[in-house]
DNA sequence: CGTACGATCTGCT
DNA sequence: GCAGATCGTACGA
């Protein structure tokens, strides 16, 4: 088990880093409180070219700032007024590239996590979801800018490697304004079937 | 300053 | 399958 560090997070190609980070382990320490979860969906947005992207055409507002800063720090946002989206800032200082973790499968602190999102079945689907995963993980968006290799929001591989056959890559969603870029095929996933299994195992692991 | 709307989720039908 | 929730952010006046 080894923390990812911020070189990690420095490549340029935030498709391939998309793709690496499913299956990757998340931390977050709130208040004292760990919990943790196996990212299991992921999308790419990948910067001044990608119309998706908060940073298209290098835009630089006060909430996208954090984005422009280098790989290895969360850029969390509030969607609809109500979902704080986490997202992992990649590439060199100037560059805005972001993955956005769209949902987990919950790996530490299972019940802390169901009474985030005020739910008692351990279900699968309550931590699917971008606003979910975040949601579970006590994710906020006064967190926006803090870095992946401090004590707070961490990252780390797991032995457990998902083989390739059980991840899948699409579109990304709710991204019609895109045009053109809507078609990108730039959402990773773990295919159901197989979260599920990993889900069960890792509650009832004999 | 005012307005429009979003990288979503939920519950009800 | 669809509407409603709910509010910060962006942008134009």
């Amino acid at each position: 088990m080894s923390k990812l560090n911020f070189e990690y997070f420095l490549k340029s190609d935030v498709v391939e880093i998309s793709k690496n980070l499913i299956g990757k382990i998340l931390y977050t320490n709130v208040d004292g409180e760990i919990t943790a979860g196996i990212i299991s969906e992921t999308e790419a947005y990948a910067g001044p070219g990608d119309k998706a992207s908060h940073a298209y055409n290098n835009r630089r507002t006060s909430r996208t700032e954090v984005m422009y800063g280098r790989g290895g720090i969360a850029y969390v946002y509030l969607c609809y007024g109500i979902h704080h989206l986490f997202n992992i800032v990649t590439n060199v200082e100037g560059i805005p590239h972001a993955v956005l973790i769209r949902g987990i499968i919950p790996y530490l602190g299972i019940e802390t996590m169901l009474l985030r999102r005020k739910k008692t079945e351990p279900k699968l689907d309550h931590f699917s979801g971008p606003g979910s995963a975040a949601s579970a993980l006590g994710i906020h968006t006064s967190m926006s800018g803090t870095s992946l290799s401090g004590n707070r929001i961490w990252l780390e591989d797991i032995k457990l490697k998902i083989p390739d056959y059980a991840i899948y890559n699409c579109a990304r969603i709710g991204i019609d304004y895109a045009g053109d870029d809507a078609k990108l095929p730039y959402r990773f996933l773990i295919k159901h079937e197989h979260s599920k299994k990993i889900f069960e195992k890792m509650r009832d692991p004999r």
